[in-house]
DNA sequence: GGCAGATAGTTGAAAATTCAACTATTATCT
DNA sequence: AGATAATAGTTGAATTTTCAACTATCTGCC
C-alpha cells in the first residue's frame, strides 16, 4: 500500500499548463487593473460597484458583497470607506438586523461605473474572450466554475 | 461604417464564464496562498524561489525574475530583501554588467522550498488540476497561454 | 573620449491589504 | 429570562505593494 505522505507531483504537461495559468492570471489582472486605474478606479472597486449595480435596490450587505467578490470583510470595509469618500456609495444600517450594514450605490457611483464600463468590457474582450474560439472560452468558464466550487468550502 | 466608440459588450454566456473566471482565480490564489502561509511562505515568495531553483546555478537577474513571475521590479526588490533577511537568498553583483544584480538561492532556501513544495503541489492538484478531466485542463492551459501572449505586449 | 539616452535596481513614502482585537447585535440553549 | 456562543462589521497597527524619484552603469552616437 502507498505511504500516506507520498506527494503526487504534476507531470510535465500539467506543470506547463499550470505555469501558463499562473502567468496569465497575473498578467490579465495587471492589465485590466491598469486600464481601469487610468480612469481612476481599481479592479477591486469596479467589481464591487458592478455587483451593487446588479443587486436589488442597488444595495447589498457588506458580508454578502465580500463573499461575492471573494475579498475579506476587512478589505471590503476599507475599500467601501474610500469609495464613500468619493461619493460612489453610502452606508445604511440594515432594517431587521441592526448588526448589518448595507452598501448602497449612489447615482454618482452609477455614473462613474457607466463611464468606465466600456474600457473594462473592451479589456476583457481583448485580453481574454477574443483571444480564443468561443467554444474554448466556454470550456474555460466551465473549468473555472469547478475550481471555484472546489475552493468554496475552504473559504468559509 | 460603425462608429469607433461602440462597445462590444459580453453576451450572457460570456458574462457567466467571465464571472466564474474572476471568482475562481481569486479563490484559488487565496487558498494556495493560505496553505503556504501556514508554512510561513507566501505564494509570491514561493514562485520566486521556485523559479530560482530551476535556473542555471540557482541564480537569476532581478529583472528576468520580475518578468518571469509577472511582478514589478520594485516588488521583487522588496520581497528579495525580506527573503534575504530570512537567509533564503543572497544578492550578487552581475559579472559583466555591474548595474545588474543576481538573486541566488541558498541551501537554506532550497531546504525551505522542498519543505513546502508538497503542500503546494497538493493544493494545485486539489483545487485545480484534479477538479476537471485531464483533457479539459490541457484546454485551460492552452487558453491561458493565449491570454498571457495577449497581455505580454501591454506589460513591457 | 564624452555626452545623451536607455537600462537595472534601489529607496522611501504613500496607498492598499492583512491581521488580530474589539464593539454591537442576534441566535441558541437551558 | 439569562448566559453563552455566533455573527456582522469596524478599527488601527503591521505588513505588503505601488509609485515616483533617485543612483549607477551601460549603449550608441558624434
Amino acid at each position: 500500500m502507498g505511504s500516506s505522505d507520498e506527494t503526487r507531483w504534476l507531470d510535465d504537461d500539467e506543470q506547463t499548463a499550470w505555469r501558463y495559468y499562473l502567468r496569465a492570471s497575473r498578467a490579465l489582472e495587471d492589465v485590466l487593473d491598469r486600464d481601469l486605474m487610468n480612469r481612476g478606479m481599481s479592479l477591486a472597486e469596479y467589481e464591487i460597484l458592478s455587483m451593487l449595480s446588479e443587486a436589488d435596490g442597488r444595495r447589498m450587505r457588506m458580508s454578502a458583497l465580500a463573499d461575492l467578490v471573494v475579498q475579506s470583510r476587512s478589505r471590503v470595509t476599507h475599500t467601501a470607506t474610500r469609495m464613500q469618500r468619493r461619493g460612489w456609495v453610502v452606508r445604511e444600517r440594515c432594517t431587521g438586523d441592526s448588526r448589518g450594514v448595507e452598501l448602497v450605490l449612489t447615482d454618482a457611483g452609477v455614473a462613474e461605473l457607466l463611464a468606465v464600463a466600456p474600457v473594462h468590457a473592451q479589456g476583457v474582450r481583448r485580453y481574454l474572450v477574443d483571444v480564443m474560439p468561443a467554444q474554448q472560452f466556454q470550456v474555460l468558464g466551465d473549468a473555472m466554475r469547478r475550481v471555484s466550487e472546489a475552493c468554496e468550502p475552504e473559504l468559509g
